[in-house]
DNA sequence: TTGTAGGCGTTATCAC
DNA sequence: GTGATAACGCCTACAA
């Protein structure tokens, strides 16, 4: 280790620059930084120090005078999972073409964690991030991020307290849709198999679920809502198709809850189930039958959400966006399975005192 | 934009610490760092007037000092590709842990563009490199990275011409398994379908395939040798199932062509075929049938790579490491089918001259 | 159009 | 054990 690097020349600075070209260590900062007016002469000599000495400017003391850092930061639950790495790569694209290095962080296992990770990245002094948001209430946490701090976007759930452009997937009206073309296919037991209830696109899909079933006079029964964890994968459908008013078709809220739906089904041989998937996967439609699917643009969501970003940097000013991606159904065959008993009774116990009974067809704005 | 962060209290500074403690900066330095011997009233008087402050050094000033950065950079050629997202969370976590931040970036598209970004993070002064080599030549960049250089591991794949901590998992052994297996259930036609063949995982698991041919006896025949690109997906084994000695079995050579190749079979409702992944995916268990795969771990990579990654930047000394990560046969289902016809004919055109012709079973050390 | 002086917050060198 | 003081490489005044 002792004598790495030995023979590696040192890194030309601002100062040998200015010797060879024969000028001020000023005037070769403006050239690199094309502040300020220097003469066309003056600058291309100053180019050629530059090139032949292979000069690049340290980043460290241009952070410490400007007081900021050519990156951005990135702080995401869980990178391993497709949905937030495909949103990754496309925010890292966008970085890269931006001429910022992207700093990345996962949220840790607690808001502590969570909390540390973005004070530690805005103490890095970064020029903007994008988060998020998982276990911090940061609301509360009195970062100053967002308008009026650092430029910050949140995405796929919102930070709720802060003023900050937002990018999210319409999970209601997902939800609603899915919902609904179940419904279409005759379905009135629908089970709706989700992971921890306590997290916002679970909770906003479920809402859509239940206008769904509301707006076709189609009673709700919490017997349906499955959450699902690693622990019950082995008995995670046993409840909703036992008993004497069985579920006819699922509703699965994510990737993760649909494979383990897949796998259930396939495990117990109930093909005949209808299913429809919140989020698209790799394999959906090489299945039997191919995986009906709502689908959400991870990419399009990274996009989005750093575009929003770059123009807070540039320093464009305008009241919090709040953009909400479309989610579109894909019809590949498990979706469009009828029931194969005729609806049941529960059709008739309709949700009680409810006079708006509109058709299912005009969803609700979420 | 313009008053932004006006309301903030500027960051305290080691000589605001100083004064409150009623010491000089260096002390505060030397408490903050744990160097050099302080007396114990004199640190306790330093660390209260650090918390009540909240100071933290100011990460610029003390890189530009020291020259180098408490970070790590990961170049991956795709983030997106849920096999390096894997990698990604683990290399991510270990760097967490040990208090570095990660920078993270593409590839690009090009061998200027790969370089650009690793200069950039050596620029940067990063503590070290995890590196997924893609179109760049390592050996003839002239990096310094390495050994005797900024710490690196290279993943996945080998740089040639680099003194470097090398983590690849046994992608030869892995060919010759998955080949082996299919050989065993009595397939003698088995089509190799892969992605671009002038990658490195590619061509080794290729030679597995080989070996494993040879040593049960079966010519090698080039026709079954299929590349997968994006625009080849339609017809992508119409050629290997057409003529008079098809193919039986099919061998994917990694994810993305697996689920090409089981899309195809699924359109063209061949599930007879037997086939065998390299590489797991979610619902390969799940699919009718269940897909038998070589299972590599791309979580245990990131991590041995970056434990060898830390340990050379602590400062430890030892010879490049090579690390060969095993991959796993997992038998489900589709790899366990036997051909439909008997072995036909081509077993008996061996492959010419060829003395050792050992019978499979103990597999080339690679 | 160009140059000089000073300081950003740290760590390192030396005295005390 | 502790403290002045000088860098680290750059940018922002201001002066010329």
């Amino acid at each position: 280790m002792s004598a790495a690097r030995s023979g590696v020349p040192a890194v030309p600075t601002l100062r040998e620059v200015a010797a060879l070209a024969g000028v001020s260590i000023k005037t070769v900062s403006r050239v690199v930084n094309g502040t300020g007016d220097v003469a066309a002469s003056t600058a291309s000599r100053v180019e050629e120090a530059i090139a032949t000495l292979g000069y690049r400017p340290n980043p460290f003391a241009r952070s410490l005078r400007t007081g900021r850092d050519d990156a951005i930061g990135l702080v995401v639950e869980s990178i391993g999972d497709p949905f937030f790495a495909e949103m990754t790569e496309a925010v890292a694209a966008a970085a890269s073409e931006a001429g910022l290095f992207l700093i990345h962080a996962g949220a840790g296992d607690s808001a502590e964690e969570e909390l540390a990770v973005v004070r530690g990245l805005l103490h890095r002094s970064v020029r903007g991030l994008v988060l998020v948001p998982c276990l911090l209430p940061y609301g509360e946490a009195g970062l100053s991020v967002g308008i009026g701090g650092v430029p910050a976007v949140f995405v796929d759930r919102p930070a709720a307290g802060v003023r900050a452009d937002t990018v999210l997937i319409d999970n209601v009206r997902g939800g609603y849709e899915a919902t609904a073309h179940l419904l279409a296919q005759g379905h009135r037991r629908i089970a709706f198999i989700g992971t921890a209830p306590e997290r916002f696109t679970l909770r906003e899909r479920l809402v859509g679920y239940r206008r769904a079933l509301e707006d076709a006079g189609v009673a709700f029964d919490p017997d349906l809502v499955v959450p699902h964890h690693r622990t019950n994968e082995a008995r995670l459908l046993e409840a909703v198709l036992a008993g004497e008013d069985p579920a006819t078709a699922m509703l699965a809220a994510n990737a993760v809850a649909s494979i383990a739906v897949v796998r259930a089904l396939h495990r117990i041989g109930r093909s005949e189930i209808a299913f429809v998937s919140f989020d698209d996967f790799p394999t959906a439609d090489a299945l039997t039958p191919p995986v009906t699917v709502a689908r959400q643009d991870p990419g399009l969501m990274g996009r989005s959400a750093t575009e929003l970003l770059l123009r807070r940097i540039a320093g464009e000013d305008f009241p919090p966006a709040e953009i909400l991606l479309p989610v579109t159904l894909v019809p590949r065959g498990s979706g469009e399975i009828a029931p194969t008993r005729p609806a049941g009774l529960s059709a008739c116990v309709a949700t009680a005192p409810s006079s708006r009974r509109r058709r299912r067809g005009a969803p609700p704005s979420a």
